[in-house]
RNA sequence: GGGCGCUUGGCUCAGUUGGUUAGAGCGCAGCCUUCACACGGCUGAGGUCACAGGUUCGAGUCCUGUAGCGCCCA
């Protein structure tokens, strides 16, 4: 491929007039003037008439907007932009959309706090509706197109503040491609999709036990679990036999709640103490009821008795039990977190006491758990079941990450994706897929294969997308038959709630023999795992589409490794049989200043347009770019001040640079040895930051690059102004300086502009016409060719070895920089003094010498150079 | 409890496939201002590479173990 390091190119596009460079170049106001320059002059659009080979495709998570951004973001999204800068710069058309997720629970609590409103969806929708000025401290219930109303206005608001930060931040989007995850095609992609997953019976519907937020009234998925250590309490309750069948059985249990649920009593198959029960029954307290006692290898003889009551349910394990050994189900707790209904003496309900039964639990209907199990621990005291002191215990509950209650399992109908089937697949789709660093492959493994149930996608929340389908309903308006209704792909999106099935009327919505729409919506994640489709619009423009899909590169943190990335490879692999990218390049954390995780609930946010307006967009990207990946990075406001003096050196030297460029610009005259050896040099380091930017290691590209340029002002400017400034007696001499300036500041500047887009720019606007960010990255082979094969890196780095040790006795003596050198001697190995000899008269000039002697010497090792100072002039 | 990562000068971090006296920046100290840069520059001091073994001619780097910290999952 022609990457050209450009001299016909960079010299074509000078001005005719040089334009004038400012006295006191400065950061500021370069923000505003370069973003906008960009949007205008269209810098950053995706040119779609290129193949998909000729194109660098980048699939970013979308943000949620509701809440704000922080420097977090700020750090992972500019890391992701040098990619993109970079390849854009390889010659690639980089597609590099961006998008709000605005879908989702984290909105609704957003609109519910800001508005002081809640979605009712029994009220009456008000057309016109204005929520209240303030917001009441009882919430008003509005219905849900109102409430939906209410999200997509205050998203609106939230995601032109992003815009806007983002846009400040130099990130290289085409925004002709921003989406967000509620809007119209986004919901009609996750609907297809959906449809597509339900007619290849990749997902079903089931009626099933249920992780249940009684709060937030949603079932909750794996992915969305914690674990948190509550005090609880071992009570030992005791289990009466049958007549004749010996004494009591005594369990412990946390739940003593839940007794009127129990369908069994469990103990390991191996348990001697309890081996003669099995295929016993027992009666539950209060309630009367003959469980069976049953052997399971997960009873733990070690936990509380060795014998457990099974209940439906009370935790995962009980689920486990109640699946595996195939147990009635007697469920109490209800959606709403309180005590239903539970018809003891009635088929499943069978008690040798039903009157006492019906009368125990009449006084646990419609109360809380926590209520119902003070109450029931009253009754069993009357009753003299329970036994001692109940004994604290601290063990680990699960809770919804957002939650606040303990989960409590309900059984409810649920739609989800048979991901089980597809572990091992999933975990080979893994190991294709190039990780940045790669140990974090190993995240993703363990999470793929911890999977332990189907993938959860429903949810019974308002502000989503909703399930495309709806049910028949029977005579009795009840949904009895397994088949549901869809519409025809050309209607999505749709909404069950208003749009009606094929062959049915709004008037057969809710009646016996009519339909009933899908009352829920699906899980952000249904949708979110969908952003390769979204932005390459999938469903309404496949020509796009098969132009960046699969994606090269997926940028995103590590803690959504097991959300986001996985459910986007799940939903590929459904869809597309394909990996949805090549590469994932996983950034860290940013922690604050005492290296904690900055986070909203800790307080510990910095606002990324604090930053930005105190020390330069520039700055802020120099410290997000000094972080390699995968590598968690402390807020440093230290590292964004070395940044801002880098960009300040950058507009100085290019200042310097410029103010005397030659008039006949040309590649062929830069001749003299020191001039070549620059250029030899930093091929080199043009070298290495391609390599490190071909393996997703922009912080050393970076490093390399910046290495070089402080030893390029200090060392090679300085060797090379005398004859930069037209004091050589050989005009070929100043004019091979000059040129080999004018190069090397363009390659310098292109290999800054992916980290420092608005200094370099501004930079190369001083004496070009067109974007630096349009200019190809420059080739390291070429600017060999320039130096030539005699050209040796090593000469410029003897030459500021000598021009260092000049530097050091002048500073020693507290002399100036210009002070004059009466002698100086270099003696080192034959054929290094030969070679350093070769910048003798730039030395010469640099470091004021006027005796400058070079003495070879076989038995050298190492170059010395000794110093004499002339007198010290100045008056003391 | 399982997995992953980290431990290098006061601080933040580099250190590529093991190869001479271990690097950088910040901070600190000293010095230097007409001639790109005081929103600066130069120079300097400062490290038994967490610890203990092992492999090797040679280990910050590879192996084993220990400790501490962090994250993810139970």
């Amino acid at each position: 491929m022609p990457y050209r390091v450009g001299a016909a190119r960079q010299y074509g596009t000078r001005p005719m007039v040089a334009p004038s460079i400012p006295d006191r170049p400065s950061l500021e106001g370069l923000e505003e003037k370069w973003s906008a320059r960009w949007e205008a002059d269209g810098t950053y659009r995706f040119d779609r008439s290129k193949d998909r080979h000729q194109v660098f495709s980048i699939d970013t998570p979308p943000p949620t907007v509701s809440g704000s951004l922080h420097t977090g973001h700020v750090f992972s999204y500019s890391q992701t932009d040098m990619v993109a800068r970079y390849q854009r710069m390889r010659g690639k058309t980089v597609f590099y959309p961006i998008g709000w997720d605005d879908n989702g629970l984290a909105t609704e609590r957003r609109v519910q706090n800001y508005y002081g409103v809640r979605c009712d969806p029994t009220q009456p929708f008000v057309a016109d509706y204005e929520p209240p000025s303030t917001p009441p401290q009882q919430a008003v219930p509005i219905s849900r197109p109102n409430f939906v109303e209410l999200c997509r206005r205050l998203t609106e608001e939230d995601e032109q503040v992003f815009e806007d930060t983002h846009r400040r931040l130099g990130l290289s989007y085409d925004w002709r491609y921003k989406y967000t995850t509620i809007g119209e095609e986004a919901r009609r992609v996750s609907q297809v999709a959906f449809l597509g997953m339900l007619e290849r019976g990749e997902t079903y519907r089931n009626e099933a036990p249920t992780l249940w937020d009684v709060d937030f009234r949603t079932a909750v998925a794996q992915a969305e679990l914690e674990d948190r250590e509550l005090q609880g309490a071992y009570h030992r309750i005791a289990f009466a036999r049958g007549a004749g069948q010996g004494s009591a059985i005594e369990i412990e249990t946390t739940r003593p709640e839940l007794l009127p649920a129990c369908v069994a009593l469990v103990a390991h198959p191996a348990d001697e103490r309890y081996r003669p029960l099995f295929g016993t029954f027992a009666l539950t307290p209060l309630f009367g009821v003959a469980v069976p006692v049953v052997a399971h290898h997960l009873a733990d003889p070690a936990k509380g008795s060795g014998i457990a009551m099974v209940c439906t349910f009370g935790d995962t394990t009980d689920v486990t039990w109640w699946r595996e050994l195939s147990l009635p189900t007697r469920t109490v707790v209800q959606r709403d977190g309180r005590f239903g209904e539970a018809p003891f003496g009635e088929p499943g309900w069978e008690s040798v006491d039903a009157g006492a039964a019906r009368d125990h639990y009449s006084k646990l209907q419609g109360k809380t758990v926590r209520q119902a199990q003070r109450q029931i621990i009253e009754m069993l005291r009357a009753s003299g079941d329970i036994l001692g002191e109940p004994r604290p215990v601290s063990h680990f509950v699960k809770f919804y990450e957002r939650g606040e209650r303990p989960l409590e399992i309900v059984s409810s109908p649920q739609w989800y994706v048979r991901t089980m089937e597809m572990k091992e697949l999933l975990i080979e789709r893994g190991r294709e897929l190039a990780w940045h660093p790669e140990f974090m492959r190993a995240r993703y493994e363990s999470w793929v294969e911890g999977l332990t149930g189907d993938w959860n996608i429903s949810r019974q929340r308002f502000f989503g997308v909703p399930f495309p389908v709806w049910y028949e309903l029977d005579a009795t308006g009840e949904v009895t038959s397994p088949v549901v209704l869809v519409p025809a792909r050309e209607r999505l999106p749709i909404d069950p709630s208003t749009d009606v099935p094929e062959g049915f009327s709004e008037s057969d919505r809710g009646k016996p023999l009519g339909f009933i729409g899908d009352p829920d919506v699906m899980d952000t994640w249904a949708t979110s795992s969908l952003t390769p489709q979204i932005a390459g619009r999938w469903t309404d423009d496949p020509d796009l589409f098969a132009r960046v899909f699969p994606a090269d590169l997926r940028p995103q943190a590590h803690e959504i490794i097991r959300t986001w990335l996985f459910s986007t490879i799940v939903r590929s692999e459904l869809e597309h049989h394909l990996l949805p990218w090549k590469h994932a390049a996983i950034s860290g954390w940013i922690l604050d200043p005492d290296r904690k995780k900055m986070a909203k609930s800790k307080g510990n946010v910095v606002v990324p347009t604090e930053p930005i307006d105190r020390f330069g967009t520039d700055a802020v990207r120099y410290w997000a770019g000094s972080a390699r990946l995968g590598v968690d990075t402390a807020y440093d406001e230290e590292q964004m001040k070395v940044g801002r003096r880098l960009a300040i050196k950058i507009l100085n030297a290019s200042k310097f640079v410029l103010a005397r460029l030659g008039d006949e610009p040309s590649t062929d005259v830069i001749t003299e040895p020191v001039d070549t050896s620059m250029l030899a040099t930093l091929a080199g380091v043009v070298g290495d930051a391609t390599a490190a930017f071909e393996r997703y290691d922009h912080a050393r590209a970076l490093q390399v690059t910046e290495t070089f340029f402080w030893t390029y002002c200090d060392n090679y400017v300085e060797l090379v102004k005398a004859r930069a400034y037209g004091e050589a007696a050989d005009e070929r001499a100043t004019a091979s300086a000059r040129s080999a300036l004018e190069m090397s500041l363009g390659v310098l500047l292109r290999c800054f502009a992916p980290f420092l887009p608005y200094s370099t720019e501004e930079a190369w606007s001083w004496w070009h016409d067109g974007s630096l960010h349009a200019e190809p990255w420059p080739d390291a082979a070429e600017l060999l060719r320039h130096a030539g094969e005699a050209a040796s890196p090593r000469l410029l780095s003897a030459a500021g070895d000598v021009l260092g040790a000049i530097r050091r006795a002048k500073s020693a003596r507290h002399r100036g920089p210009r002070s004059a050198v009466s002698s100086c001697t270099v003696t080192g190995a034959p054929h290094e003094i030969a070679l350093v000899e070769l910048a003798r008269e730039d030395l010469a000039q640099a470091g004021s010498i006027v005796q400058l002697r070079f003495v070879p010497d076989t038995d050298a090792t190492a170059m010395s150079v000794e110093v004499v100072l002339a007198p010290d002039e100045r008056p003391s």
